[in-house]
DNA sequence: CAGTGAGCGAGCTTCCGCTTGACTT
C-alpha cells in the first residue's frame, strides 16, 4: 500500500504524474466535480444564507468508493487544478473523504515535469476557503438565474424553455446580429479595375483606391481614360513584416479548426480529447497561451536544428481573455519532434494544426516587401495602382499561414509608358455585418469573458436543442448589377448577375429565440446585459480575496433579481407572445390575433373563455408574413383553409392546405406537394394533374422488394437501397433493376453509418 | 439527404462548470 495518495481531476493526467512521483505515491482522479447542486427546486436555500445542498453525482459513486479505499492509511494530497473550480473540487473531495480541509495537503503545479512536481510536493498548502466560497457563489448564482428564470418562460412563452447567464446572452448576440443584418441597407458603389499590356505581352492588373458612388462618376473617368496616355508616376517599395499568432487556447483552436479544417467546435473537442488521452497534446480545455519552460527549450532546439538558427525567435504571449484562469498551459504537442500523429485522418489534421501553430509561435517574423506602382492618366486626375508583395524571408510562414502567394510585379520605373488593354467599372453592394458561425460565436463569448473553455461547445449545443438558434444556409437573391467596360476606346454598358445575401453554415435566430430574447431583455435587463458576467466576476474576485463575503454578494444580486421575477407575473401572456389584434372577422365579429404560438407565429380567431363552450380557431401564418405586418385580408384567407377543391376522377375529395413544408393537396392519406401553387387559388384541373403525377411517381418508387424491409427505391436523388435504417447509393453505371438481394445486402454493409450527432443544417427561409 | 403534412386549451420542463465514457438525442 502506497503511503501517499495524490488526487487530480483528469485520469490521463493521473497516469502521467504517477511516472514522475515514484513508488511511494498512488495517483487517482476525481474525474471532474464529484458533487453538485441537483437539478431540482430548492438546491440553494435562499432563506438560510443561500446554503447550497450538495448531492453526490450518482455517476461518481464508484469513483468516490475508489478514492475512499485508496485514501485509507495514506496521506492525501489534493492536486486539482489551480483555479476556482479546481479549489472547489479539492474541497468537495476533502468533505466526502472526511478529511479536514484545514490540514489536508493541497498542491498545485502548472506543468508536468520532474522539477515542477518536486517543487509542488515540497510546498504544500491547505485549501483556500475563500476561493471555495467564490466558487459556491458563482454556482449558486447560476443556479438561481437558471431555475428562477426558466419557469417564467414556461408560464409566459412555452413549456420546456430555458434561460441562463451564458446561454441567454449567446442567443441575444445572434438575435441582435440578425436584426442588424435585417436593417442593413445595401449601398451601391463602383470599383474600377484596369489591365495594362506590357511590351512582352504580359498583363499588369491595377485598381483604383477610390470607391465611386454613382455610375455617372465612373463613366466620366472611363471616358477620360479612353483618351488618355498612361505613365508610371512612381514605384514605391516598402518593407513589411508579419508575426505569428499565439499558441492555441480552446477557443482559438475551435476557430482555426473551423476555418481551416471545417470542424465544428464539438468535433474539434472530441478529436482533441483523443489526442490528449493518447498523450500527444497537452490539455485541451484551457484559456492560457503560456508554454512551459521545458516545451520552449525543446522547441528552440528543434527549430534551430530543423530550420536553422535564423528561423528561431523566442516569444511569450499574454492572454487577452477577460476572465482567463490560466490553470493549464496552452494547447501544444507534447513531443515537438513529431509532426504527424493520430489514429485517423481527422486527428492527424488537427494534431498537425496544433503542431504548426505552436512551432510558428516560436519562429521568426516573416519579412516582406510591398511594392506599389502608381499609374497616372493624362486626361484624368484619377490614378491607378498596381500592388505586389514578395516574401523576402518566410520565417514562421514556413510552417503556418498561407504559403508563398507572391504577387511579383514587373520591373518598371517612373516615366515608363503603359498601354491600357481594358478597364472595367463593376457595381458592388455593401453587405451587412457577418452572421456568427459556431466558432466565431465562441470567439465572441470568450472576448466578452462569458462561459469557460469546458462549456463553449455545450453552450452552442444547448441554444440549438432549445430551438433558439438554427444552423443553416441562406440561398440569397439574384441581383442585377451594372458593369461598364472600356475596350479599344469604346465604352460598353451592361449588367451582370450577382447572388446577394447568400450565406452558408451560419447561426440564425428562430422566432422562439427572438421572442424569448425580447422578453428577457425587457424584463430582466441586468442578467441580459453583456457586462453582467464581467461585473459578477469582479464581485467573485472580491470574495476570493476575502474582501466581500459570499452571502453579501448573493444578496446584492438576488434580492433585486427575485423582485423582477415576482413582478414578471404581471406581464400578460399576450405581451410575452407579442400578440397583436389584426382586426375582426366581418362575419362572426370575432377578433383575429396574430401571435407567437407553440410552433412559431400563428393566427387565432376568437378569444379563450373560461367555460369550454367555445374554443378559438387557429390558422397558419401566410408564407413570409410577420406578426407585426400581417393584414386582416391575409388572415381571413388563411382561415378559409383547408379548402375543398373538388373530387378526383374516381370521386375522392381533394383538399388543399398549407403545412409545415409548404402548400399541399390531400387525397385520402396521400399528400402531394403543390409548390409553388397556392392552395387558395389552385384549379381542380391542376390539382388532378399533380395528383396523377404523384400516383405515377409512387408506382415507380418501388423497384424491388426483397422482404425484411430491404428494398430498392427510386428517391429524390435517384435509385437507392434501403433496409429501413440505412440507405446505400446505387452507382450510375448499375441498372437498379439488376440488383439482387445479395448485391443489396452488400451495398448496405458498405454504406456509411447514418450521422446521428450534431444538428442538421437547413435552408433558412427569410 | 432518400419525404415530410399538427398543433397552440396545459404541467413535471430548467442553470454553469469540471471530467469521461456510454450511447440511441
Amino acid at each position: 500500500m502506497a503511503k501517499n495518495l495524490v488526487i487530480v481531476e483528469s485520469p490521463a493526467k493521473a497516469k502521467t504524474i504517477e511516472k514522475y512521483l515514484g513508488k511511494d505515491y498512488t495517483v487517482k482522479s476525481s474525474i471532474g466535480h464529484i458533487r453538485g447542486l441537483p437539478s431540482k427546486n430548492g438546491s440553494v436555500d435562499v432563506a438560510r444564507d443561500f446554503a447550497p445542498k450538495f448531492e453526490v453525482d450518482p455517476e461518481k459513486k464508484k469513483v468516490i468508493a475508489e478514492l475512499k479505499s485508496a485514501a485509507k492509511d495514506a496521506t492525501v494530497w489534493l492536486a486539482s487544478d489551480e483555479d476556482r473550480e479546481g479549489e472547489a473540487i479539492a474541497w468537495h473531495v476533502a468533505e466526502v473523504l472526511k478529511l479536514d480541509p484545514k490540514t489536508t495537503k493541497r498542491i498545485v503545479f502548472h506543468e508536468i515535469t520532474q522539477g515542477a512536481l518536486d517543487e509542488a510536493v515540497k510546498n504544500p498548502r491547505t485549501i483556500d476557503m475563500n476561493l471555495v466560497e467564490a466558487q459556491q457563489a458563482r454556482q449558486s448564482l447560476d443556479y438561481l438565474v437558471g431555475f428562477e428564470l426558466s419557469p417564467v418562460l414556461w408560464r409566459k412563452v412555452r413549456a420546456g424553455l430555458s434561460a441562463g447567464r451564458v446561454q441567454s446572452v449567446a442567443v441575444r448576440l445572434i438575435v441582435e446580429r440578425e436584426a442588424e443584418i435585417d436593417t442593413h441597407v445595401a449601398e451601391s458603389t463602383f470599383k474600377l479595375t484596369a489591365e495594362f499590356i506590357l511590351n512582352d505581352g504580359t498583363l499588369l492588373p491595377a485598381i483604383s483606391e477610390t470607391k465611386f458612388k454613382t455610375v455617372e462618376d465612373v463613366r466620366v473617368i472611363l471616358e477620360a481614360f479612353a483618351k488618355s496616355d498612361f505613365t508610371v508616376a512612381n514605384v514605391a517599395k516598402k518593407p513589411g513584416t508579419r508575426s505569428p499568432g499565439a499558441p492555441f487556447t480552446t477557443s482559438t483552436l475551435q476557430q482555426e479548426a473551423s476555418s481551416k479544417l471545417g470542424y465544428s467546435p464539438r468535433t474539434t473537442m472530441r478529436l482533441a480529447q483523443r489526442l490528449y488521452e493518447a498523450g500527444h497534446i497537452t490539455y485541451m480545455r484551457t484559456d492560457s497561451v503560456n508554454l512551459s519552460a521545458q516545451a520552449l527549450g525543446a522547441m528552440t532546439g528543434f527549430i534551430k536544428e530543423k530550420y536553422g538558427e535564423q528561423y528561431h525567435h523566442y516569444r511569450t504571449f499574454k492572454s487577452k481573455s477577460a476572465n482567463a484562469q490560466e490553470a493549464h498551459e496552452a494547447i501544444r504537442p507534447t513531443n515537438v519532434t513529431k509532426e504527424f500523429v493520430g489514429d485517423d485522418d481527422q486527428q492527424v489534421k488537427l494534431y498537425n494544426l496544433i503542431w504548426r501553430r505552436t512551432l510558428a509561435s516560436q519562429m521568426a517574423l516573416a519579412q516582406l516587401e510591398n511594392t506599389t506602382i502608381s499609374i497616372s492618366a493624362s486626361q484624368s486626375s484619377e490614378g491607378l495602382e498596381a500592388k505586389g508583395q514578395v516574401v523576402l524571408f518566410d520565417g514562421f510562414l514556413k510552417v503556418y499561414g498561407r504559403g508563398s502567394d507572391d504577387t511579383l510585379l514587373p520591373e518598371l520605373a517612373a516615366g515608363d509608358r503603359l498601354n491600357l488593354e481594358r478597364a472595367e467599372a463593376l457595381e458592388s453592394l455593401s453587405r451587412g455585418p457577418a452572421r456568427y458561425t459556431e466558432a466565431t460565436l465562441v470567439k465572441k463569448l470568450e472576448e466578452m469573458g462569458i462561459g469557460r473553455p469546458s462549456t463553449y461547445a455545450s453552450t452552442i449545443n444547448t441554444i440549438q436543442t432549445r430551438g433558439y438558434v438554427e444552423r443553416g444556409d441562406l440561398e440569397g437573391i439574384e441581383k442585377a448589377i451594372q458593369k461598364l467596360t472600356l475596350e479599344k476606346g469604346q465604352i460598353s454598358e451592361g449588367t451582370e448577375k450577382l447572388m446577394y445575401g447568400r450565406d452558408s453554415n451560419k447561426l440564425f435566430p428562430t422566432d422562439t429565440g427572438k421572442v424569448v430574447t425580447d422578453f428577457l431583455v425587457k424584463h430582466f435587463g441586468e442578467v441580459m446585459d453583456y457586462d453582467f458576467t464581467k461585473d459578477i466576476e469582479e464581485e467573485l474576485d472580491q470574495v476570493a480575496l476575502a474582501k466581500k463575503n459570499r452571502v453579501a454578494v448573493l444578496h446584492e444580486f438576488y434580492d433585486p433579481f427575485h423582485k423582477l421575477v415576482e413582478k414578471s407575473a404581471d406581464v400578460s401572456r399576450a405581451e410575452a407572445t407579442q400578440t397583436r389584434l389584426v382586426g375582426n372577422d366581418p362575419e362572426t365579429k370575432e377578433p383575429i390575433y396574430a401571435r407567437f404560438g407553440r410552433f412559431g407565429p400563428m393566427l387565432q380567431r376568437g378569444d379563450t373563455s373560461d367555460d369550454d363552450s367555445k374554443k378559438p380557431d387557429f390558422a397558419a401564418m401566410p408564407t413570409g408574413a410577420k406578426i407585426e405586418t400581417v393584414t386582416l385580408e391575409q388572415a381571413l384567407e388563411m382561415f378559409q383553409l383547408p379548402r375543398l377543391i373538388g373530387k378526383t376522377e374516381d370521386g375522392q375529395d381533394i383538399k388543399a392546405n398549407i403545412g409545415r413544408f409548404g402548400p399541399y393537396i390531400q387525397v385520402g392519406k396521400l399528400f402531394v406537394s403543390i409548390k409553388p401553387e397556392d392552395p387558395r387559388s389552385i384549379t381542380l384541373e391542376k390539382a388532378r394533374e399533380l395528383y396523377t403525377a404523384k400516383l405515377k411517381a409512387e408506382a415507380e418508387k418501388n423497384i424491388a422488394d426483397f422482404g425484411d424491409g430491404i428494398k430498392v427505391l427510386n428517391g429524390r436523388f435517384g435509385p437507392y437501397v434501403t433496409d429501413g435504417k440505412k440507405n446505400a447509393k446505387i452507382s450510375k453505371e448499375t441498372d437498379p433493376k439488376s440488383i439482387t438481394r445479395e448485391k443489396a445486402l452488400e451495398l448496405l454493409a458498405a454504406a456509411p453509418e447514418k450521422s446521428k450527432r450534431g444538428f442538421r443544417r437547413r435552408t433558412i427561409n427569410k
